[in-house]
DNA sequence: CTGTCTATTGACTCATAAATCAACTCGCAA
DNA sequence: TTGCGAGTTGATTTATGAGTCAATAGACAG
């Protein structure tokens, strides 16, 4: 018991602990996955590039995945699970449909511009992974669709939305113009070390969206957006 | 010469002519790809099933492409190329941004409508191949987005539309949307069988992407999107 | 200190599929 | 008819990479 006492009290200590560790190996090994995936793709990439990237042998990859398909299994749900989550609270927190498009938008970026190869890989790999995927990847993505799709149905309800647009198609609108925006800087078509030109991206992408369905409404004379449009550009050094 | 004449005079006769049996055969082999890429996917596919899939034997397919990656590549740039000439054809013949954008959204949805797996290939597996794909289908994409960013930039310079926005974010925007929308088909979000929905979405992509762009002009109260549009100084104050 | 238990290693096996090639078929000209 | 040569075949070879496993090292309990 003695023992024990010391590991609970000192776990902030240098002393990993066994169960640590290996969490902290396997964190590891996931993160090299990420990484390599990222560049090489999931059919194009090894598991001795995973192993190499992680400075682990090639067996213990399996040690803690059962196979590569689970490896990519484990890489997607520690990473969308995460950005649904976002997107989740992102609707829930705001009420008008403006700031919840705000918000979904402003979770993509953010997730961008803190793990821009993890986007990549989600975006590039897991999202639209070709039927074969057989996985829930192809679901998930299914998923966050009908979340957002769930907004603007609710947008509707509200009466913030033309009933005429279908709320599928506007979520779909909606992370098409966001993917394909964080694509571009992916594929170096922009470049991602603007973070000035990644921020006008996120506001023009929330722009084009809410201007594009909102206006689309049958009554665009209204247009009821003076409401309290919080400073979209950030004032950047010049 | 008696042979080359005959060959000309009844080319559209049954005798089909060394050459033009190659040529046919060449071509069975490309379309039996395309199905089968669509299926499984580029990685995931085997040269035996496009073989199998064309009738022919599996040596042949190496007699026709020097390896698996050609075939891709010509799968590739014989579905893309007249994608983008129609693109560029949409945008020439047009002269308001209105419809150019239609035009181009038009083009897009007709490509789906005539051969949904060749553009379910060029979306899932050729268009955001990884960036490990190494051969031209990358700088691919980059051309169609530059190519319309080309007539967004235009466009502002007739005053259609605002300079404040990165004409490259507008392109990236339009096939976003156009791109999304397709999937959404393509994954089964949305049902392909339904022709009306199909159209309806491809009026709801125009108008998205339309209302968003046009109207992110800084007072949307007035609304000139009546047509036409021959007002080329709209005088707009930044 | 000593034994046990498990994390870790990397060479090996095995399945899959790309690419090759020698044999064969068949259209066509002499 | 005959023979050349290109089209066509599919079994064979070769390459690659997933998954296994017996051996080793190192942590922890007694």
């Amino acid at each position: 018991m003695s023992r024990e006492h010391d590991v609970a009290v000192e776990k902030s200590q240098r002393k990993p602990g066994r169960a640590e560790r290996e969490a902290e190996r396997r964190k590891s090994i996931l993160r090299a996955a990420v990484d390599v995936f990222s560049r090489k793709g999931y059919q194009g990439c090894r598991i001795a590039d995973v192993a190499r990237e992680a400075g682990v042998a090639y067996g213990l990859v399996y040690h803690y995945f059962k196979n590569k398909d689970e490896l990519l299994e484990d890489v997607f749900s520690s990473g969308w699970s995460g950005f649904l989550s976002r997107v989740q609270a992102g609707i829930t927190r705001e009420t008008s449909l403006e700031a919840q498009v705000r918000a979904v938008v402003q979770v993509a970026f953010e997730a961008y511009r803190r793990d821009p190869r993890g986007v990549k890989v989600l975006i590039l790999e897991v999202g639209r992974s070709p039927a074969g995927g057989a996985v829930s990847r192809g679901s998930a993505f299914t998923h966050v669709v009908q979340l957002a799709a769930e907004m603007f149905r609710a947008a509707q309800a509200r009466g913030e939305l033309s009933s005429a647009l279908d709320p599928v198609l506007c979520a779909t609108s909606l992370f098409g113009v966001i993917e394909m925006a964080l694509t571009s800087f992916v594929v170096g078509l922009l470049d991602r070390r603007d973070e000035q030109l990644i921020d006008r991206a996120r506001d023009q992408v929330a722009e084009t969206i809410l201007r594009g369905l909102v206006g689309a409404g049958p009554s665009p004379a209204e247009a009821p957006w003076n409401r309290s449009v919080p400073k979209p550009k950030t004032a950047r050094r010049d």
